[in-house]
RNA sequence: GUCCCCAUCGUCUAGAGGCCUAGGACAUUACCCUUUCAAGGUAACGACACGGGUUCGAAUCCCGUUGGGGACGCCA
């Protein structure tokens, strides 16, 4: 049997990373057993279903790299389909017309809450009812009164429902478009998903589904329902808690196998093992792995996660998305070699818009010294050293990160100091603050021009003050 | 309210009855390394929700309590 696993958003929100969770876990579990991982948006509900939100679920997919490999399969587009089931349905009587209206069924709620009992369809129109004029009835799915449903679950064990418990759900609005949980039924069945993974928040749907499948003839998949991800908090994710959407993460410069890597780890584990790449994670996953209780999100890791993998990735690599970070600041990146900026930089910064903050000074000669560093650094004192390493920088015959390095630590064993004497009012003078990454990397990447003209100002500065 | 799910450091987790004096990671604090900041290293702090069973032995199995979450729509 081939594994054949969905992900099945519905285009009424954002892609959320609870979402991507759900996608991440599914896609893996795809391409761990060889299988086939199908993408389907669940839009039936028109009134909210939204091609903006279309369009980030396939853009933060894709940027994530979580390829579909069937669909993206549209609901709306199958209509013909479920009206031909719920035909079947009516035929065989597992399905019936109500004509009771929201009203009457508002009432009946709210007197069913007054008694404290649980809210649910009483079954007036099971039996058949006068046709009633001016009201186009929907069709509501026979679930059986008796007995139970057994949800066999691969992360939860079996989960045991009383069919007295469930009511019958409508399958069929009466403006003609079917529900939710009739479709997916019908779509799990016609596109032989062999796997449903999704969020615990669909356990108490599933008995329903099973009932439905039950009655439609098909076989039922295996169930695997996944932890909820819950803000930092530790209450449900919502907008209250700041980044949702995954091209927030993006924008806020995450890699994307840093955030899968985080991800993955909500809810599932290898040992003590942390840091994953996507190969590895789709090596070592199973299901049996994926534990129960719901995980808070914790910026601070997911930081920490994405730094991990921005060191594990050469400059060159990490070169185009600092581009990107760095115009988005209005910075021009033109004739700089930004391979070399990451390289320095990557271990020095969580995101990689923390980077191109940190590397403005390599774009832009200091508008201003920090006011501390400046006079602890740019004084008297140290105009001298500073006149010293303009000419020993400024002789130098091959310009490279080694032989500035060696040069500077002449320079300071001459004058009887350690390198760092040396390096603080230099590195101040280039960048502006007290900050940088290595001294000579520093100077090897800015180029003799800069480095030269940068000296003299701050020699101007040290001089006077 | 009814039904369902869940419960180990602040957070993510390891743990399949003895290997647990409960391990790792993030965060925090100290120290080391060091040209700054980082990164890295070492250490410290810090948890089995509670109560009953079962067992020679329970974080692990059972029951209850409490707490948290989810569902109960002509939403998905």
């Amino acid at each position: 049997m081939t594994v054949r696993t969905r992900f099945a958003p519905s285009p009424t929100g954002m892609l959320h990373i609870g979402g991507v969770r759900t996608a991440l876990f599914c896609w893996l579990y795809a391409r761990r057993h060889g299988g086939t991982f199908i993408l389907r948006i669940e839009d039936t509900d028109r009134e909210r279903s939204t091609d903006e939100a279309i369009q980030v679920i396939i853009d933060g997919m894709d940027w994530l790299g979580l390829k579909p490999d069937e669909g993206p399969v549209f609901q709306t587009k199958r209509y013909d389909r479920y009206r031909e089931v719920i035909g079947q349905l009516l035929a065989s009587g597992h399905a019936y017309h109500c004509w009771c209206t929201k009203e009457e069924l508002d009432q009946m709620r709210a007197e069913q809450q007054a008694r404290k009992e649980k809210p649910r369809y009483d079954g007036r129109c099971r039996h058949g009812r006068a046709l009633r004029e001016g009201i186009t009835p929907v069709v509501r799915f026979r679930n059986p009164t008796e007995g139970s449903v057994v949800v066999r679950d691969v992360v939860h064990g079996p989960i045991e429902f009383q069919n007295a418990e469930l009511d019958d759900l409508i399958i069929l609005r009466s403006d003609g478009n079917p529900t939710y949980n009739f479709c997916v039924a019908v779509d799990d069945w016609d596109m032989r998903i062999t796997h449903v993974i999704r969020g615990d928040d669909h356990i108490n749907n599933t008995p329903r589904q099973l009932n439905m499948l039950q009655a439609m003839g098909a076989e039922p998949p295996v169930y695997a329902h996944l932890p909820m991800i819950l803000g930092p908090d530790g209450t449900k994710l919502s907008k209250r808690h700041g980044a949702v959407s995954v091209l927030e993460y993006r924008n806020a410069g995450f890699l994307p196998e840093a955030l899968l890597n985080y991800l993955g780890r909500l809810g599932w584990s290898h040992g003590d093992q942390e840091i994953f790449s996507l190969e590895e994670m789709t090596r070592l996953f199973d299901l049996d792995d994926v534990n129960k209780s719901a995980s808070a999100l914790n910026p601070d890791k997911l930081a920490w996660t994405n730094q991990q993998h921005m060191m594990k990735r050469p400059g060159a690599a990490l070169a185009p998305l600092l581009a990107e970070r760095l115009q988005a600041l209005g910075v021009d990146t033109a004739g700089v070699d930004l391979a070399a900026i990451a390289d320095a930089q990557k271990e020095r910064a969580k995101t990689l818009l923390e980077m191109a903050e940190n590397s403005r000074f390599f774009f832009a000669d200091p508008q201003a010294y920090d006011p501390k560093a400046a006079a602890k650094n740019l004084t008297a004192e140290t105009a001298p050293v500073l006149e010293r390493v303009r000419a020993v920088l400024d002789s130098l015959e091959a310009w490279g990160a080694a032989g500035i390095h060696a040069a500077l630590e002449a320079l300071a064993a001459e004058l009887g100091v350690g390198l760092g004497k040396v390096a603080q009012p230099v590195r101040v003078a280039l960048a502006g603050g007290p900050v940088s990454p290595p001294i000579d990397a520093t100077v090897a990447i800015l180029g003799r021009e800069t480095v030269l003209r940068r000296l003299d100002r701050a020699l101007g500065v040290a001089r006077s003050g």
